[in-house]
DNA sequence: GCTGTAAAGCTAACAGCATTAGCTTCGCCT
DNA sequence: AGGCGAAGCTAATGCTGTTAGCTTTACAGC
């Protein structure tokens, strides 16, 4: 009976794999182990729990998350740079719905998603500081523009908008809004 | 042994009641039948599955989210009914956490929910009549306001941002946000 | 090259969950 | 009084996550 070779990191891998597939509710301990070619138990040598692994897959999601909207601004400033990083949190979210669904709103909670977390608040924060916004406004207008991201694209994924009628244009405006919302 | 005199409305009454003290993960059968003191399966007398008790209680929820939300703009035009929508919300969201996190994004798809559903957009359609708003600027508009709302208080209802501080203040500027978005 | 050991795998078992089948009993209607 | 449908029950099944305890693998050090 040759050894898996499993990690941490590969149970990662293989949960990702899974939620791709079928969504948060299919991340099952057995879905995980029939697809790295173990027996459930064997996952509890690398992961304490399903808990934990849900927080560790959280992780990987906000990396990739902010790795993603890092590179959508580069370049970019002020408007452009909160139009780019809007419409790339949408598409991320239209090309991984089964991801944004299991993303973690708070990952400065949780030690293992902090880093990360504070790496994809670095983003927003970033895309905002060339508003000339300091101190409290700073943090007003990230809210502003996470309420808008996170509330428009939670509700189209579920299918909360009715029909996919316009829906880009329902965006644009959205983006629109935000922006006048800066400072000029 | 004297029968319980259960039925459907009783059981999505003692559904909420668990959701209430212990979350969406906390809806479970065994918590509602040791609520209404009645064995597990004898549930399934009123109601067909757990997937359809909580469609029910979805429906519930909706249904008091639109009385509610309708009565806070009653008397109210333009951006005075805007921000009492909106504060209205958010203060069920603080009063009610659990309901809101299970609150159905897209009711209009359950036929269960569907008539709730209407109601709730016809509360937040009325609003925007306000400012004659029609057709496809009505929806846009009505888009904005929904991702504004739902992205603040599901945000703020998973601690996504951070200390609670100066919330209120960020709440006044977004709803400042969505009003100078709409027709002067 | 052999051996000791820690890690990585396994099977067996348990508790909690939703669900179904089939039985019993209650309470109303004639 | 009798009948009948609805409402309750117990028993059983299969799926979860989790723990305990055993076996085996692969490598480190002699």
């Amino acid at each position: 009976m040759p050894r898996a070779g499993l990690s941490p990191a590969a149970v990662v891998d293989a949960a990702l794999a899974v939620l791709d597939g079928g969504g948060p509710d299919a991340l099952t301990l057995a879905a995980v182990a029939k697809r790295t070619g173990v027996a459930v138990p064997s996952l509890y040598k690398h992961v304490r729990s399903l808990g934990e692994l849900r927080v560790l897959v959280g992780a990987r999601l906000v990396e990739d998350l902010a790795e993603r909207l890092g590179a959508a601004v580069m370049g970019l400033s002020r408007d452009d740079a909160v139009a780019a990083l809007m419409r790339a949190t949408r598409a991320y979210v239209r090309e991984h719905p089964h991801r944004y669904a299991a993303m973690p709103l708070d990952p400065l909670h949780e030690p293992a998603q902090a880093e990360a977390g504070q790496r994809l608040m670095e983003v927003f924060l970033a895309v905002l500081r060339g508003y000339g916004l300091h101190g409290a406004d700073a943090v007003h207008a990230t809210r502003r523009l996470r309420a808008a991201v996170h509330g428009f694209t939670s509700l189209e994924l579920a299918g909360g908008f009715g029909l996919p009628e316009d829906l880009d244009d329902s965006y644009q405006r959205l983006i629109a809004m935000v922006t006048a919302s800066l400072p000029a």
